[in-house]
DNA sequence: TATGAATGAGTCTTCATTCAT
DNA sequence: AATGAATGAAGACTCATTCAT
C-alpha cells in the first residue's frame, strides 16, 4: 500500500510526512484530526486514505518510516561511536539538526509516541526493526568516558539532555518558521554547560 | 461554583471524584467521555455540569482538589521530614496508602496530568499553590542521608521508586476490586531492596 | 436500550418509526441515509443514536417492533381463521388497512427486508418470535376452501394478492398524502375479481 | 459510446463484463464499488469510465447486452419450443449451461436486477427489446403439456425451478473456481424429480 | 437539587468521477 | 487507448453541552 507513496514527488512526500508529524506530535493520535492534517499537507481528504487506507495506517507508516530514517542517518554518519562521550553527543546533535531541517517535528513525534495512550493508535505501531531510543542508548553506551573518571553514569546526562531537547523543541516548534539553527544553538550551549560540570565531578 | 459540591453527601462527593480520577487517568482528558464518567459516578449527565460547568471545569477542580488534599495529608502526617531517608520513604508510603484507600486513582491521575497533551485540558489547570511533585522533592531533600554516605543522590532512588509505583499502580488498578494493601505490600518490598543496595554503595 | 424509546410521546415515537419505515423501504438498508431519516422524523442526528446506538440497531428495532405489532394485531382481530377463504382475505385487508393508517410503510418495509442484500443490515435482524410472512401462511392455510372445490391451491391466489398489494403500495406511497382508503379500495376491487374467478375454476 | 468497447480484444471484453456481473450480482447497484470492479477486471479506473461514461452507464450496458445475448442464444438453439415440457426444460438448461461457461454470473445478475431498489441504478435500465423473463414465459407456454394431463399449471413448476436454480447458483458461485458442470448436474437432478412428480399428479 | 432527552458541530471513512500524462 | 493520482461531497457515528421538567 505504501509503496505507491514513494512514487510521488519528493516535495509532496515531505509535505505529507511533515503534516502528520506536526499534527500527531501536538495533539496525540486520537485528537489529531485528518481534516487538519490534509489542510496542513495541502492535499485532499481522499488522497490521505488513497495512500494509507486509514488514519491508523498513516500513523503506523509515519512511525515506521521515521524510525528507519533516523537510525539510517545516525548509523551512516556515526560509524564509530567509541569516541569521547561529549564529542559523540555533539556529533549526534549535528545529525539530528540535519534531520530536523527536513522533518522539523521528527523527534517530537517519536517522543509523543512514547506518551501515546490511545488503544487504536498503539495497536498499529509495529515494533520496528530497531527502536530509535534503544539505538540511542546503544551508541551512547559505546562512548569513551575515560576522561570523566568520576562520572558514574553518563546515562544520566543523556537523559537530562533528552529532556532539555524535548522541552526546547516544544517551545520553538509550536511557532512556525523558527529556523532549526536556533534550536541547535540553544542545545549546543546546554551541552557545553553539562560538559563543564562533568569534568569537575 | 464548586462550593455547592461540598454540601453533597460525602459518599456522593467521593463517587464523583473517583469517577473522574479513574476515567481521566485511563483515557486522558480528550478521550475521557463525560458519558462514561457519569455512568461510573452513578449520577446524571446534568448534575456534572450543574456542579462544574464544563468538562474542563471538572478536570480543573479535580486537579486542584487532589493536589491540595495530597499535600495536606502529607504535611499533617509528616511534620518532620529530617529523618533517615528510607524511614521517610516508608512514612510517605503509609500516607499514600491511606490516600489510595479513599481515592484509588489519586496518583495515576496526578501522573496522567504530567503526560497530558490536550490543549483545552491543560489550559484550565491553574498552577496550584504548591505542585505535588515539587512538594515531594522538597521533603525528600530534607531527609537525613548521613547513613548512606556514599550515596550521591537520593533523588535517583526517589525517581526510580516513582516509576516503580506508577508501573505497579497501572498493573493493579486497571482491574477493579484489588485491595490497596496488595499495592502497598509490593512497593514496600521494592523499597527494602533499594534500601539494602543503598547501604552497600 | 430501546425501552427508553417507549417513554417518548406517542406522536414522536410514531414519527421516528415512520421515518425509518419509509426511508428503509424506499432505499434499502445501505442507501438509507440517517441524515434523511432524522430530517423526515424531525429530530436531531444525535437522538437517533441516543435511542438506537447505530443505524443497524435502529433497523433491527424497527423490524422487531413492526413484526410483533403486525402479528399482534392480526391475532387479536382474527381469532378464528377457519372461515371462508375470501372472507378471511377481506378481514386481513381490514386489519392491514388500520395498520397502515398508523404506519403507512409497514408492509413495504417488511417486503423490503425480504429483498435486503446488505450484509450488515441482515446480520442484525434477529429472527423474531414469529416471522410475519410465515404467520400469514399459517392463518391462510386454516381458511375454509370447501366452497372452491376445484381450487387446488389458494396459496397461489394469496401470493398473487401479495404481489398486487406490494405493487399498488409502491405506486401510491411514493407520493405523500395519499389516504390509505385509496389503497384499500383498489385492493378490495382486485380481491373481488379473484373471488369471482375462483368460483368458476 | 459502447461501440468502441467491442473493438477490444474478446478476452478483455469478457473480463470487463464478468467483473460487472459478479460485483453487481453480489452487492447490488449502490454497494458495488467501481474500485472492486476494476480490480476484478484487471483494468484501470479510468478505462471503465472511458468506455461507459459512468457506473450507471456500465450497469445499463451490462443489462442490455446480457439480455440480448441470452435471448439470442435461447432463440437460435430452441427454434421449436412446442415439444414435451420437460424436454424443453432440459434444452433450456443446456443453453444456460453454455451461457454460464462464458458468463458465470449471467443469471444471478439478471435476477439481482429484479430485486434492485436503488433509484439511480433502476433509472438507467432501458426496457430491452424483450425482457428475458418474459421470453422464458413465452417459450415455456408453447411447450406441449399433453402428457401431463392433470398438471394444471406448468408455470408453477417453472417458477419452482427458477428458485431452485437461483438458490444453487448463489451457493456455488460465491466461491470461485467451481465448474459450471457442478451446477448443471445438480439442477438436472432436481429437474428429474419434478418430472417424476408431475407424471403422478 | 436532579434528570436525561435533545442538539449539532466535528470525526473518520468511502466512492464516483475527473484529468494530466 | 490506458493509467491511477486526485478530488470533495456524503455517510455513519461521537460527544460536550443545554434545557425543560
Amino acid at each position: 500500500m505504501n509503496e505507491k507513496f514513494f512514487d510521488l514527488k519528493k516535495e509532496k512526500q515531505n509535505r505529507m510526512i511533515n503534516a502528520g508529524l506536526r499534527i500527531f506530535s501536538l495533539n496525540g493520535y486520537r485528537h489529531a484530526s485528518t481534516d487538519e492534517i490534509v489542510k496542513e499537507a495541502k492535499i485532499s481528504k481522499g488522497l490521505l486514505f488513497h495512500y494509507f487506507g486509514s488514519k491508523a495506517g498513516y500513523y503506523a507508516f509515519l512511525y515506521d518510516y521515521i524510525s528507519r530514517f533516523t537510525i539510517l542517518e545516525l548509523t551512516s554518519e556515526i560509524r564509530d561511536p567509541s569516541i569521547d562521550y561529549f564529542d559523540l553527543e555533539e556529533k549526534i546533535l549535528t545529525v539530528e539538526s540535519r534531520l530536523m531541517d527536513q522533518y522539523p517535528f521528527i523527534f517530537l513525534f517519536l517522543e509523543s509516541i512514547k506518551l501515546e495512550d490511545d488503544g487504536e493508535g498503539l495497536s498499529v505501531l509495529s515494533e520496528p526493526a530497531k527502536n530509535v531510543f534503544d539505538y540511542y542508548e546503544e551508541i551512547l553506551d559505546q562512548a569513551d568516558i575515560s576522561d570523566y573518571i568520576r562520572l558514574r553514569d553518563t546515562r544520566e546526562i543523556s537523559a537530562l539532555l533528552h529532556y532539555v531537547k524535548i522541552g526546547i523543541m516544544r517551545e520553538l516548534l509550536r511557532d512556525r518558521g523558527i529556523p532549526v539553527s536556533d534550536y541547535t544553538r540553544k542545545i549546543r550551549s546546554h551541552l557545553n554547560v553539562l560538559k563543564h560540570l562533568a569534568r569537575n565531578l
